[in-house]
DNA sequence: AATGAATGAGCCTTCATTCAT
DNA sequence: TATGAATGAAGGCTCATTCAT
């Protein structure tokens, strides 16, 4: 039994080619769902023939793997990339990378969603988020220890599992969809909450204080 | 082009039939997702025809809206008539409203990511989400109202917001699929999040004091 | 994982309808090929909708695997029913042995032409094919000992695989195509070869002796 | 509709590259059918392109067509070829006959294996199967004719028909598959089913003695 | 001549839904 | 009312073949 050949070559036009169908791919699982959409409308919608999509992709799971993977390896990325400056007082460190996070996460919003769903039922595709959101559990974390001074923890790997899970998912709640939530004010409490969870009460500064900077 | 007539139950026979159709369609649902369920699974597994279940609902997709209906009905339920013992120190108040919270999230997690994928693809399904979600949230509202003098907050829907959600996240995350941490921890630590953020320094009461009631 | 179900129950409809199915399989088969053979094709031929194919069948190796299984019950069963006259000179109890087994070869040539191709790539096939040769040759070789104060040979596993191979190749050779062969020749001079090579001078008897009685 | 044009082979160079391409769908016609060959993995395994295979050859089963052609011719002219060393005893003369004839048929049998299913689909392969083997088995029967005073037959034809046949298979069922049969007894067993067929039983010679001289 | 990316008809199979009993 | 056999549209995917480079 030969495993099947895919090509994945650094050459140019299968790059192209690649992109165009990824593209195409995450707007219709966006706008569909995984299983609204077929791989001839994706194949069509790309302007390309169906045969072309499967000399690239094993299957339609692996177009989505590879949404997936790319996915999380962009929001690390973008996690990495994005230098807090220093000599901020905590609260304000704490807010920016919140606002950051945020920030990320008003991409590909529906896609997202799609992934929550998924995830829930594939053990496989649920290896893959696992594997990405543990790396970036443990930036988070030692991110945190870098601050040990001034926090009121002790259990930093519990403490970046709440805040992760967390942020994650009220940013979630607030921004998938239209509704009434001021999202600034929520960025706000979030902070206030995970400032009080955090910092002893000599470093916390107060959420009124930071409002009136901004 | 007539409207397909189903039955909708005043019989009591027919009532027991779309309670055992509903509830296997959860199970279902939850366990391989709605794309994955067939029509003809439920009604093997519930125990009737394929033609039975399908005069009682229009199709799949009407059993899927009634139980996304059902759940946030349930919910809605479940929090208003949640009673908390009075004359509680607050950190204990905290302590059993995130146990019956999480009580009342911890079944059918999977349902719920499914229902927020799908409503992702439909207005419909989004509208009622959002109604019975909002319904929710004004709920906790109301309740962490009630304490209001012992609260260092002041926005007490954002703060329901915060505490719903990642309340919700911390558990799916920490109990639903198998992992590494220490659920009792996790829920210790949950507490005093929300004590640190919600309670003003004096009503904080300790973490450890409560490790030792326990 | 749950094994796909497939209606094999012994209801009447049932029966009718697999052995329709069978018919028709068997009579493209031998047309066209396994492999040129399309399952929607089979259903329009057969007179029933794909579905209904499918809902007998798990796919279509489904079908030809019972294809083979039942030409070869048929094959043994007609052996077992062939009951040889007792007191015949060894040489005539050889021949009828024969003729019996030429007999059964004429049914489903095409097919039997097939059934060696397939079985030629395929373990899984093969061993099905084996199983029942097994069981054949075995039976045989059995009644090659009922006889074996006649024979000059010791070996009577060894010989019953020469025999039954040979017989079976030689009859293929003979009886699937259009050729020029005389069958009652080739049918005698067999006879004449097992004979020699079976039985002790005295019992041989004599192929002439044989012609003229016949 | 012009006929669309494939070269030839008149160079040395395409000489070379069909006689590649045959030996490479040679491989793959028997390890795996023709229909579960392509001819994208033919080019792959022969190291050119598939766009050159399709200037050699018109289609797939053109590729096919030729191997056919060719399998037979080069049979027949190693029949012919093929003499006997002059002065053996007669058992030897066809212990060593067997023993050619295994030779050349050792090779392939999965390919004529292929052959007789897909010949039955086919008149125009069946011509040309027919055709060879019917030159195949007069060059054997004349073989034969020329020990005519050891033998007690005298259907040449019919027994050229027998021998090639039985052995043939006798050799398929035994070698081809891994199983329990003790290759060399089963040979010896042959040579003794031959011998016991053919000779008078002045020039039978014995197994024992056979067995001895090897 | 050679290449191999691209094509798309068509195959196998599934499953929501119907309807005769 | 209940049944479940039957339906057939439609999806995922393959592979023989073409043609621009």
């Amino acid at each position: 039994m030969e495993e099947k050949q895919v090509r994945r070559p650094q050459q140019k036009r299968s790059i192209e080619k690649t992109a165009l169908i990824k593209e195409t791919a995450l707007q219709l699982f966006s706008e569909k769902g995984y299983f609204a959409t077929t791989t001839n409308e994706i194949a069509k919608r790309a302007g390309i023939s169906i045969g072309t999509l499967y000399s690239y992709y094993r299957d339609k799971k692996d177009i989505y793997e590879e949404l997936v993977r790319e996915h999380y390896e962009q929001t690390a990325r973008q996690a990495e990339e994005a230098e807090l400056p220093e000599d901020l007082p905590p609260r304000q460190s704490i807010y920016l990378m919140l606002a950051a996070t945020m920030q990320s996460h008003f991409v590909n919003t529906a896609f997202q969603k799609e992934m929550a769903a998924l995830s829930a039922q594939s053990e496989e595709m649920r290896a893959i988020e696992q594997k990405y959101r543990g790396n970036m559990s443990l930036a988070l974390a030692a991110l945190l220890e870098g601050y040990r001074d001034f926090y009121r923890i002790s259990d930093f790997k519990t403490a970046a599992l709440l805040i992760q899970t967390s942020l994650e998912a009220v940013i979630h709640e607030t921004v998938f969809y239209p509704n009434d939530y001021d999202k600034e004010k929520v960025l706000r409490e979030l902070t206030d909450m995970f400032c009080a969870y955090l910092l002893k009460p000599e470093y916390q500064g107060s959420a009124e204080a930071q409002a009136q900077e901004e």
